[in-house]
DNA sequence: AAGTGGTCTAGACCACGGC
DNA sequence: CCGTGGTCTAGACCACTTC
């Protein structure tokens, strides 16, 4: 009996789908029990093994919990550590108004070795984007990051005040961003950020270097950021 | 046909050892073919669904990875990221000569912050442990930590300006450490810390305030690090 | 004892990659 | 084309939890 049809959705996926979609609609709650794979199998019209593998896979991803004898149950909600997330989506999960202003928008071909960390030969040329990030009317950060001007022509015209860059590269660009590497270290408040910051020379400030990669494994933005302290503070799970 | 011997090993976890010690003798080198679903099966006399088991299983934690059509390959070695090292393995993985100066231990009670973080009643005694960290001659970092004086009580005698103190909580008091919650911002020298670290006033530090719990998900160790910036930048790796 | 997840069999067909 | 991984079947026994 092969009931497999070309192009469609792997059976394990659609139970996945079906249970996830129980979860999100609020109808099965953290600690709930989930069908069993024998329940599962009946419902579907598949073997053990099927509906196992798609309860495997749901608790590899934390979704559900399984315990030996007992059943499959609905996994605690997540909490997000280490999660790559655009300022504006920093913010508005914390119920922060927010406000960007777009402080310069240029072609640089200057920046060797930012052009070098993208993958590119080290002359080529970069848009790069100069903003002051604001939680309620205080400005908290300044960013500045640079991507491909041959990848990314109509980035320099973009109302990026306006718009997450994020959204825009996944909306217009087709371009999902993956994961970032960092790294952090500790500075001060020159002249010129002072004044963007409206703080004191001599500040301390996080700041972070951040290489953003898309799914497909290629290096799409570098980005550089101050970060008001006290302000700002990084939270970050560690494993050994 | 049943082989199943009571409390041996599963085959698909055989399996998957037999690969392990084969890439860690080196008799495997990343990029180098693994055996097939078929090869694996015959080989150990198993079905190749226990074969597939094993290999699913061994591409999920990023021993190896499979590309359809082509085969199983051993992955490239991992670069940990986010990895919660101890000072003592920073530095040594770096080449480092490291030394470590023990400031002050005493134990304290009115910590009451740093105790409900640890899950402690307010009033709880704390093991407060201050050390100064440096690399090649050069002070590079203060670190303080606190950790329940009723259940290490004998810390407060420790060398821990020669041992580490993982691998003292691991060894002798058979604590072993899982991961931490950090949290990062900027400051800057005091009076104190700038003698300690042998830097002016006003210098930028990086500064990490750490929670380490333990394999069993107990807080155990609250530590607050400040580190020189320049000779400390820290690299994390974030997914979205 | 009943039900659950964990392991496993001996096959099957499909989709993909490289020759 | 052939070999690979990806999906799937229709069962089986074992180990564990709950009652």
């Amino acid at each position: 009996m092969v009931i497999h049809v070309n192009g469609a959705e792997p059976a394990y996926r659609r139970i996945q789908n079906a249970i996830r979609q129980r979860i999100d609609s609020g109808r099965l709650k953290p600690g709930d029990v989930v069908d069993s794979e024998r329940e599962l199998a009946k419902a579907h019209g598949v073997s053990l093994m099927t509906a196992r593998h798609a309860l495997a896979d749901l608790a590899r991803e934390g979704v559900v919990e399984r315990r030996h004898g007992a059943g499959t149950f609905v996994a605690p909600p997540k909490i997000h550590f280490n999660k790559l997330l655009s300022y504006t989506e920093q913010m508005t999960s914390l119920g922060l108004a927010i406000h960007s202003k777009l402080v310069s928008s240029s072609i640089v071909s200057r920046e060797h070795e930012i052009a070098a960390r993208l993958g590119l030969t080290p002359t080529s040329r970069l848009v790069r984007i100069e903003r002051v990030r604001s939680a309620g009317d205080e400005p908290v950060a300044h960013e500045v990051c640079y991507l491909s001007a041959e990848e990314f022509p109509t980035l320099i015209d973009a109302p990026l005040d306006k718009i997450s860059l994020f959204k825009l590269l996944e909306r217009e660009c087709g371009i999902v961003l993956a994961y970032s590497d960092d790294e952090i270290d500790a500075t001060l408040a020159d002249h010129r950020i002072a004044e963007l910051l409206d703080v004191p020379r001599g500040e301390p400030l996080l700041r972070m270097r951040q290489l953003i990669f898309s799914t497909k494994g290629r290096a799409t933005v570098y980005a550089m950021g101050l970060y008001r302290s006290g302000r700002h503070t990084l939270r970050i799970r560690r494993f050994r």
